[in-house]
DNA sequence: TTTATAATCTAAGCAGTGATAAGATTGAAA
DNA sequence: TTTCAATCTTATCACTGCTTAGATTATAAA
């Protein structure tokens, strides 16, 4: 004889997570804010009090998933024991991460494009390919030069992944070497 | 006292027209079916005489998009000089069409992921980078490397493209230039 | 403890959407 | 001239995001 309480309790969480799901399974373009609360057992209306609307409520399911990129990353980065290796090592963890997630790919980078110069995973990337190559090299490389490797790296990086159909690329045998060889094409 | 006919007479090919100008101008997402035949002038259950739904509506402006971009890569082809750096020259269009388009890039490729294998501006790209490859190293290099460095070259080029906001990468002074540095960051 | 306030929820309803069905109009072929 | 299929309109459906008015309850001030 439970009833339940009129006060769902921990609303704004239980969006987030389920709406990922939907995502996950689904693709944005399926997701309904009132299929939404009817999964969680809430009225229609009650999402909005906690996001103004659904725009402002992709927003933070995209906060959310570019945190977990984030942390990603900087798990590859304290796990990776050949430093001269860092960036291949950070490119892999990219591409694997929606490699495993194909539709995130398409939620993050389809709603809104990229501002590059505020996208962190970016940022996080720049700066320790900065520090390498600067160990590496001790100024013997141009910055100009440096700095277009750079992007050229990460956009290559960033363009494996927008191709779904990797697994029709690489091999399922070996995955990860497969990427390996593609980034090393530029060397740094 | 001109009364408009029955029958519109070209319908289905200004509702591509029309549909593409939309997209151009505000995105897919704020493309409506009815607001779409209301601008032509047309009752809005129209269209779906000519398109089984949005969707298949959608699949067609696809198509013309892309083979607007064809024939971009054809043309950058056939007006190269220089066969030495064809890949550059293409790359150069591929990059340029979706910087002057930016809301092409979003509506091509977020609502379908590529399959890479039955994509045809990558596949003219790769058939032309074979050939100029196979002309200058005439079968030193290994055919494994040459594959991984075409994908490669692909992906940052497609990469690049989806960096909307490339005017901060790239100086509004040399465009070209600096996109011409970047893709010589892989050597072929 | 009582009371006031703000946060959270529901119910009802609006305008806009994609899509379908039934029937009107007309071009083109028989 | 007749027939038929293509094309269009009108009306309607279920669904969507979102707002408003009011119900419920947690929180904290009195």
């Amino acid at each position: 004889m439970e009833q339940k309480p009129y006060h769902h309790g921990n609303l704004k969480n239980e969006l987030i997570e389920n709406g990922l799901e939907l995502i996950d399974k689904y693709g944005v373009e399926n997701l309904s804010m009132r299929k939404l609360a009817e999964k969680i057992g809430v009225s229609n209306a009650a999402p909005y009090a906690h996001f103004k609307n659904k725009e402002a409520f992709l927003d933070s399911i995209q906060e959310y998933i570019t945190e977990k990129l984030i942390n990603l990353l900087n798990d590859a980065c304290d796990n990776c024991i050949d430093k001269s290796r860092i960036l291949i090592d950070l490119g892999k963890s990219y591409v694997k991460f929606f490699y495993e997630n194909p539709l995130y790919y398409q939620f993050l980078f389809i709603r809104r494009t990229i501002d590059i110069g505020s996208y962190v995973p970016f940022l996080l990337y720049k700066d320790i390919a900065y520090k390498t190559i600067n160990n590496k090299y001790k100024g013997e490389l141009d910055s100009k030069i440096i700095n277009d490797r750079i992007i050229a790296m990460w956009a290559m990086v960033h363009g494996l992944c927008q191709i779904y159909n990797i697994k029709s690329i690489f091999g399922t045998d070996d995955f990860e070497k497969e990427i390996e060889n593609i980034i090393c094409s530029i060397e740094l």
